[in-house]
DNA sequence: CTAAAGTCTCCCCACGAGTGGAGAGTCATG
DNA sequence: CATGACTCTCCACTCGTGGGGAGACTTTAG
């Protein structure tokens, strides 16, 4: 009975493929985002397999809300140091998610000076000009 | 005097440097361009070196712009097949460049979408929460 | 004990638009 | 004719986030 107990009790660490199930990630991206060093294994059974603790269910719930905001894996992976130093990592994560702000804006302005060019462009756009032997086409200066 | 007027005359086609040279694109490039069927060739010398026409070069300021508009070297591609069959590439350009339109509305959008969900959660931020046991961030509720 | 399912490592593949280099051949200038 | 500049082909690599599969091993259920 105590055996029982010890061995329910004890949770020596779930497999890769219950961590797959439970996540909802694939095995290969598990494996994958081990090898990163993004989600330590508590440690490996004696034939090899990983061993993955419960709190690599919230870590990668953590990966993926920022993944979903726009992260790269780096840049998580920079937070969760933080966090595995025994920090709080909020400081950080602002920081980072500060900067996506910022790289979004930087994109968005872009993107709506091609808008506009490509607008400008269509605008006068002719469809059946005249043909001209020194250009490909005809609204297109180049 | 006739032979030099035929040499001089007859432009045998630039060899790969000059062409580089003369649009400013990297010699490798334009290899690869030749190599998609983007930039055919007119031919090769006898010593197998390729040789391009003048008109390469509208044909480079051609590509350059669409690239610059955002079009992927396929789509470019398919403009040119068109011009090389004869036809005013006009109305295709036309059509790729308002699916390049949609696309960026597309993107803007979406950027637009993350972009108010970060300011949202920036809004709430509490930079140095009370730590929580079960939460790697506590300002991200996930 | 055996068969099936799970897991391991290792390597290749994808995308787009090139870039870099090796080794060999060609051309132009002195 | 020699030397340097130019060009050729072929192969690998870049960046990020994994996916696919082979071949071997481990674990679990019956």
């Amino acid at each position: 009975m105590a055996a029982v107990a010890i061995k329910t009790g004890m949770k020596a660490g779930m497999k890769i493929g219950v961590l797959a199930r439970r996540s909802g990630l694939p095995v290969k991206t598990l494996r994958y985002y081990e090898d990163l060093g993004l989600l330590p294994a508590i440690g490996r059974s004696e034939g090899g397999y990983r061993l993955f603790a419960e709190e690599s269910l919230r870590r990668l719930a953590f990966i993926r809300r920022l993944k979903t905001l726009g992260l790269s894996l780096e840049e998580i992976q920079g937070c969760l140091v933080v966090h595995d130093a025994g920090d709080l990592p909020c400081g950080d994560i602002q920081i980072q998610l500060e900067r996506q702000i910022g790289r979004i804006d930087a994109q968005i302005e872009e993107l709506g000076q091609l808008r506009q060019e490509l607008q400008g462009l269509l605008a006068g756009w002719q469809s059946d000009p005249a043909k001209e032997w020194d250009v490909i086409c005809p609204n297109l200066r180049v």
